[in-house]
DNA sequence: AATTGTACCTGTCAGC
DNA sequence: TGCTGACAGGTACAAT
């Protein structure tokens, strides 16, 4: 589900709710969520701090806690942080719930259970979560189009492939990725290291447009996707090519396909994406 | 090194 | 209506 724009709009919602807050008690009902640390750990480590703050890296969001302890949370496909009174009802899935000092509740809720939470201090944590590895912001500056060039000509995969790789640049998924090959005119199954150098200047400008475009809309509400006080977004009403299998191509009514390529379902305009290179 | 398959889970939807 | 199988936005890991 959240990619780079629901993430970041997750987190936006959370500072304005919940940075300052102090965790009175926690409750964890899937330990499994637990990646690194055992339940008494979380309860232990969590109850009485301040959260200090809340940030995004990638698909992750950070919470730090009191002075030095850090929490990682991946949301992963079907995650959701909800900030709740205490009366509202609780839905299927809850997996945690944090009982801050001003009578509210952070929950979390994830019906496929695939999220993942990493506790420690604040550096040990991301450390853990594997954050080291993850590539460059792709709406920071470290998101060069010099660094694009070089990632993409050093590489044999397809840009589909690539684009999806967190290493290269975090924040894309499924739905970004498509999309923003669609507005780029490329077609998927592109060799990366084959594209012309005006398809990747236009590839790399384009997955910045795209990606501050969702964060705009405040995310793509397909299926589960909801902001930390419940809204959705609207970004799934400019898709051009995601979730349109079998309707027309919004400018050369082509008929839009689906195919898995990187093992994963694509959505394309045959028409609109021109295959460079390879076979 | 890169790709493919598999695993982690539950819900939904298409097809019979 | 009910059953079954395919599939779902992410990532890690093993095998090839």
């Amino acid at each position: 589900m959240p990619e780079l724009p629901e993430v970041e709009t997750i987190k936006n919602t959370l500072v304005d709710c919940v940075v300052g807050r102090v965790i009175i008690s926690v409750e964890l009902n899937y330990p499994a969520l637990l990646k690194n640390a055992p339940v008494d750990d979380f309860t232990k480590t969590l109850e009485g701090k301040r959260i200090v703050s809340v940030t995004r890296r990638g698909k992750y969001l950070l919470f730090q806690l009191g002075e030095k302890t850090g929490l990682i949370l991946h949301l992963r496909m079907t995650g959701q942080l909800r900030y709740n009174r205490p009366q509202e009802p609780f839905l299927k899935h809850t997996h945690f719930v944090w009982h801050l000092d001003n009578h509210m509740q952070l929950r979390y809720v994830d019906v496929r259970k695939f999220g993942t939470i990493f506790i420690g201090s604040f550096i040990e944590a991301q450390k853990t979560a594997g954050l080291e590895r993850l590539g460059p912001e792709p709406l920071s500056p470290c998101f060069s189009l010099p660094y694009f060039v070089k990632a993409l000509s050093s590489s044999k995969r397809t840009i589909k492939s690539l684009l999806l790789d967190q290493t290269k640049v975090v924040g894309l998924g499924n739905i970004y990725v498509d999309e923003s090959l669609f507005r780029a005119g490329i077609h998927p199954q592109s060799p990366a290291a084959e594209l012309p150098d005006e398809q990747v200047r236009i590839l790399h400008a384009t997955i910045r447009q795209v990606l501050q475009a969702g964060i705009d809309r405040r995310g793509t509400s397909m299926n589960d996707y909801v902001d930390g006080l419940g809204r959705q977004g609207t970004f799934q009403f400019e898709l051009s090519v995601y979730g349109r299998e079998k309707e027309q191509c919004r400018l050369c009514h082509t008929i839009i396909v689906r195919e898995v390529i990187a093992g994963r379902s694509t959505h394309i305009c045959t028409h609109c994406q021109n295959r460079y290179g390879g076979s």
